[in-house]
DNA sequence: CGAATGTCAGTAGAACTGATATCG
DNA sequence: CCGATATCAGTTTTACTGACATTC
C-alpha cells in the first residue's frame, strides 16, 4: 500500500472514463500513423468508406461513418481537394452528391489502411485475438444498442 | 442486401473506431447528465479524484485522472472560482499546491456521482452484469498496456 | 407543405505545443 | 545543472449549433 503511486479513483473503474481513455489512446497511435500520409482519422475513415459503398451521398457517408452531415463538407473538400474522390451531382435525385474514390484514392487508402491496422494491432497489443473479439461484440452493442 | 440501411464497412469493426464511437457516446450521456450541476466530464473526475486523494498536487492529480498538468490548471482554477475545492501552498514541497475539496464540494460530488452513475449505466444498459465487468477489465489493459 | 440534402458561419470542449519561472 | 511543478499563450481536432437554399 505504501508505495502505490497513487490511489484507484473511483472514476478510473467507470465505463465512459476508461472508454475515453482507451479512444484516445487508439487515437492518439492511429492518427500519428496516418499523419505520414497527410491524413486525418476522419479522412481515412470516409475514403474507406467511400471505397465500399461505390458511388454515394454524402449524408449516407455520415450515418455509415458516425459523423454529423455537416462536417462531412469540410472532409470531402479537402479529399477532393487531394484528387482522392470526385464529388458528382447525382442525376437520380439532384439534391445529392455521389461521391466516389479516385484511382489515387485507391492507392492512398491502401497505404492508409496498412498503417491503421498496425496501429489498431498495437492499441490491442495486450489482448489474445480471443479478447480482441470480445471486446469488439462488446463494444458494438455499446455504439449501436438498439441494433 | 435490398433493403440493408448501409453497407457495414470495414472501418466499423476496427478497435479504434469503435472505441471513438463508444467513448463519444459515453461522453455524451455523462456531459448531459452533469450539465444539470453545471459541471463538465473533466470537473467532475477530477473532483472526484481530490476527494479521494485528499491534499493532493496538481500534476498528482493529471496522472490520476489521465490529462496534462498543464490543462489542470484551468479545471482546478473553475472548481476554486466556485468554492468546490481551495488551492493553498503546500508547506513540505514550496512548488506544489496542495488541492483540497470543501463543503460544499462534497455536497456537488455526492450529486454529480449520483448523476453520472445513472448515466454510466444507461451507456452499459445493453450488456449483463458479467459482461459489463469483462469490458471494464479489457478497457483497462488497453489503457494502461504496462501495468 | 414537410423532410432530406448540402453548404456556410460560428461555438465549445479536449488534447496538444512551446515558453517561462520557481523550487528540490 | 537537471528534473518536477505550476502558469500562461496559442493551436489543432472534434463535435456541436443555427441559418439557409435546393430538391424530393
Amino acid at each position: 500500500m505504501a508505495d502505490t503511486p497513487y490511489a484507484p479513483s473511483r472514476i478510473r473503474a467507470l465505463p465512459s472514463w476508461l472508454l475515453g481513455r482507451a479512444a484516445a489512446r487508439g487515437h492518439r497511435l492511429v492518427a500519428e500513423a496516418l499523419a505520414t500520409e497527410g491524413m486525418r482519422m476522419m479522412h481515412h475513415a470516409v475514403l474507406s468508406a467511400v471505397a465500399e459503398l461505390g458511388p454515394v451521398s454524402q449524408a449516407e457517408l455520415g450515418r455509415t461513418v458516425g459523423i454529423d452531415p455537416k462536417d462531412m463538407v469540410a472532409i470531402v473538400n479537402d479529399l477532393q481537394g487531394d484528387g482522392l474522390v470526385t464529388r458528382t451531382p447525382d442525376p437520380k435525385d439532384r439534391r445529392k452528391n455521389a461521391v466516389e474514390i479516385s484511382a489515387e484514392g485507391q492507392r492512398r487508402l491502401r497505404r492508409t489502411q496498412r498503417l491503421g491496422d498496425a496501429a489498431n494491432a498495437e492499441l490491442t497489443a495486450a489482448l489474445s485475438d480471443e479478447e480482441r473479439a470480445q471486446l469488439i461484440a462488446l463494444l458494438t452493442r455499446i455504439v449501436a444498442p438498439g441494433e
